[in-house]
DNA sequence: ATATTACCAACCTATTTGGTAGGTAATTAT
DNA sequence: ATAATTACCTACCAAATAGGTTGGTAATAT
């Protein structure tokens, strides 16, 4: 498996988000309710969101959260990147990895930066538009 | 990440025992120290190529494994499957996992699916053949 | 003042990953 | 026969990751 829970709750909160533009700020407990997840596990996702600057939350009563652009500008690849941190399919492709010793000669390689091109394709390629209409 | 060292190594290790075919039983022996992985954890990996018929090994002195096909006859797909267990890219695909309750209206389980495909998709198309020319 | 809400840090349990250790069984060379 | 080699098998283990929970503090509207 490759994306985990953190990822798949923060696209729902996202598309949760979306689905209630206009109604102000949305306070993620009626997220969490409506999404049928942890409060308190949806609050250790969200900041990445707020510090990234894909969504806006104010404290205080009718505080809450709301999306800063339209749903068309989010492209899901980049909700899963800030989630998850990498979508790289094997460990020798991640961010923080040192180049492998055997890069130079590894049969594999190719085939799995042609698999990681394909991945981060996928989801640049779909925006949290097109997933609201199913 | 989705493919761990387990599929990894055994891509290897099939490779290996392509790029030697003809030199009658190879022992993992050999391949390990080839491949610069332990031998104890090859052991590990390799039964269920032999069980799944995809390798043949004999015990004893001489003794080893080797192919049963050509390399052009082995999909890549189908040794990851078997050493990773599955390549869905999310828990509620996975084989063992019971029907999501949020399957019917679930705006994301599409676009899960379509990348399952495309991903089985891809390494279905590759073989070890395919591999060996880097 | 109070309720609400974002925001933050520490902790926790179970599973997976990536191995190692220590053998037994089969087969061949000597 | 015996010794060496090799597949094959089981149990264990440490570190990391996943998927949370607990218990707060700070800001703001009413």
């Amino acid at each position: 498996m490759i994306i985990s829970t953190r990822g798949r709750y923060a696209l729902r909160v996202m598309l949760d988000l979306a689905e209630h533009m206009g109604e102000g700020f949305v306070p993620m407990k009626t997220v969490a309710e409506r999404q049928g997840i942890s409060l308190k596990y949806v609050e250790r996702i969200v900041p990445v969101l707020t510090k990234n600057g894909l969504i806006e939350g104010v404290q205080g009563k009718n505080g809450g959260y709301r999306l800063v652009r339209a749903p068309s500008e989010y492209r899901v690849g980049e909700i899963l990147r800030l989630t998850e941190g990498d979508l790289a399919p094997v460990a020798c492709l991640e961010a923080g990895a040192g180049e492998c010793p055997r890069a130079g000669k590894c049969p594999t390689l190719p085939m799995w930066k042609e698999l990681y091109g394909l991945i981060n394709g996928f989801f640049d390629g779909k925006t949290l538009e097109d997933l609201r209409g199913k």
